[in-house]
DNA sequence: CTGAAAGCGCTTACAG
DNA sequence: CTGAAAGCGCTTACAG
């Protein structure tokens, strides 16, 4: 047979004292006497009482839940993310809720941004609708909706993309393509500026002909080799910076099938640092995001906001930097 | 200024209904009249009143979440299958919660296996203590935790570990090692025990000196190719089959790193098909786990439970599939 | 079909 | 320091 639960009105009947002294005893204990505190302690053991959140929270009017909207839950570029934010949202006595935004209908993620549903958001996605998300307190990692008023917890990416250039520049290299995320994506278009900027500054331009346009994804660096691999190898670029680990994953790997070397060939700088392609033949030079402190600081300046506090002056803007491993070679024409 | 939320009796007063009728009009349509149907719902647009589900949950004694308890959050494998189980429980309007149990104080974790904290639990990290859990209705998926009654999702390690050793051997290897994954764990200990029984059933066996213990981690696999290399090539495993991709792409990259070849000086074998090792050099043959549908089946059986069906008999096998690329190879001693 | 009222399980301002 | 009571915002058995 199954019994009830108990309530705090059992605890309270056992005890000998009022709900509102067990209520004391428990979530502000120095309000009460020790003696008080030992008896309701007692009882609470006795009836194996658990405080119910739900009606905790209602009363309270907040949800205790924070809910993350992540672009893909497929991608592995977000667990870093998350587990920087359940680092700190745990802790704080906040549950993680999380929500994949491409899979859910625009009725369903209207609903997800909810007050009765969350606190607080945290939007690692820059392509939802700024009217949606308008009700809640939120901040921005990684990504930004444009015209949205919220912190925002980034890195710079265009200055990340100088980095990469730079670099490329240093070794010789004259003709350097890019391969860019989604054509709408805002880190696809902050990357490809910033390699605009930096080749000018190099008085080097960036052709049509070396924009090579992918999706973050394995097979869109596939795609781009495929591309490159047709173009005249007199004037194809002898440098390739992606805008993602990935990307460059599947171009090395597709370069390989077809013969060729890297950085023998074509010189190859990533984006992200994930794990695995320090590993890989050859480990990749790429740009290192620091994906837990994204997560770890987007989370903490949701809970300040969350406290009341003012919300911070600017964008939050965290380092990024240039791992030099064995992808990319000195180039002389 | 800000406006409170407008509730349910805001809406009755401009209907001019009772707050029940509201109720009935919202979330049983068919109990009211069209026309009262048509009133609320102008009152509601009028108001712009939205439902508050922590009242409703109260109300219901159910919290509207499902919670994930996770390893290691940090960790890519979980991606997939948080996305396969985000997929079902979206749609089925609960929450998804998740939580890192490895970074989460014993304390901490008896929290959130609490009944006023989610409705039920998917459980992948199959060292969690029974007694801690057995408060929520739950499945377990991937990993299980011995003892514990509920139902369970996984796939059939064993079998796994028999087609990668029948591979090797049918390619002619004989000393075949194995690379572990942490001691303790299930799948470390099952995919092991498969090793040892596949390998008998061929006449072969499996020294201590052929088996490495690693942790699924990347610098383990790395660790384990160090400790290969300086045995006695002559002696030494020509094939390894190791519990994870991970480990075997930290364990290529060491080789590569030490000027050997995989497969021509090793054959390698890894688990999971992770996307990437698509696209390394060599291409990985691995056992493939369908990460995606565990999510996701798993979390179609606890809807189920939590709809009160009873609870289905025995464990759910998924398959697992030998995926054949280029990191494997003839040998002949 | 609809309404009045009780109740889900807490917390807290008010009074003593 | 403690208690009685109201209230957080819903839903539903009961009555009409």
């Amino acid at each position: 047979m199954v019994r009830a639960r108990p309530r705090i009105s059992d605890v309270a009947r056992l005890a000998g004292v009022s709900t509102a002294t067990v209520s004391r005893a428990l979530s502000n204990p120095s309000m009460v006497t020790a003696e008080t505190r030992a008896t309701v302690a007692a009882a609470v053991k006795a009836t194996g009482y658990r405080l119910n959140l739900t009606a905790r929270n209602l009363r309270h009017s907040r949800t205790g839940g924070v809910l993350a909207l992540v672009p893909n839950l497929a991608n592995p570029f977000f667990s870093q993310i998350l587990s920087g934010i359940a680092g700190v949202l745990g802790p704080a006595g906040y549950n993680l809720l999380v929500a994949d935004t491409r899979t859910s209908d625009p009725e369903t993620l209207l609903a997800y941004a909810e007050p009765s549903r969350a606190d607080g958001l945290i939007v690692l996605d820059g392509s939802l609708a700024a009217e949606s998300l308008a009700r809640v307190p939120l901040v921005e990692a990684c990504e930004w909706i444009p015209g949205l008023q919220a912190p925002r917890v980034k890195i710079d990416n265009r200055a990340a993309a100088k980095l990469a250039i730079d670099h490329l520049v240093g070794l010789g290299h004259r003709r350097i393509g890019h391969v860019t995320g989604p054509t709408q994506n805002v880190l696809s278009i902050a990357r490809l500026a910033g390699t605009h900027e930096a080749l000018a500054e190099h008085g080097l331009t960036l052709p049509d002909s070396a924009i090579y346009h992918g999706d973050f994804g394995l097979q869109s660096g596939q795609e781009a080799a495929r591309q490159w691999l047709v173009q005249d190898p007199n004037t194809r670029p002898s440098a390739l910076f992606l805008a993602s680990d990935e990307m460059a994953c599947g171009l090395i790997g597709e370069l390989h099938r077809q013969g060729l070397q890297v950085p023998r060939d074509l010189s190859v700088v990533g984006f992200d640092d994930i794990e695995l392609i320090a590993h890989i033949a050859p480990p990749l030079t790429t740009i290192r995001q620091p994906r837990a402190d994204l997560g770890r600081i987007a989370a903490e300046s949701l809970l300040r906001l969350l406290s009341g506090e003012a919300a911070p002056e600017g964008d939050h803007i965290l380092p990024v930097e240039l791992v030099l491993r064995d992808s990319t070679a000195p180039w002389a024409d």
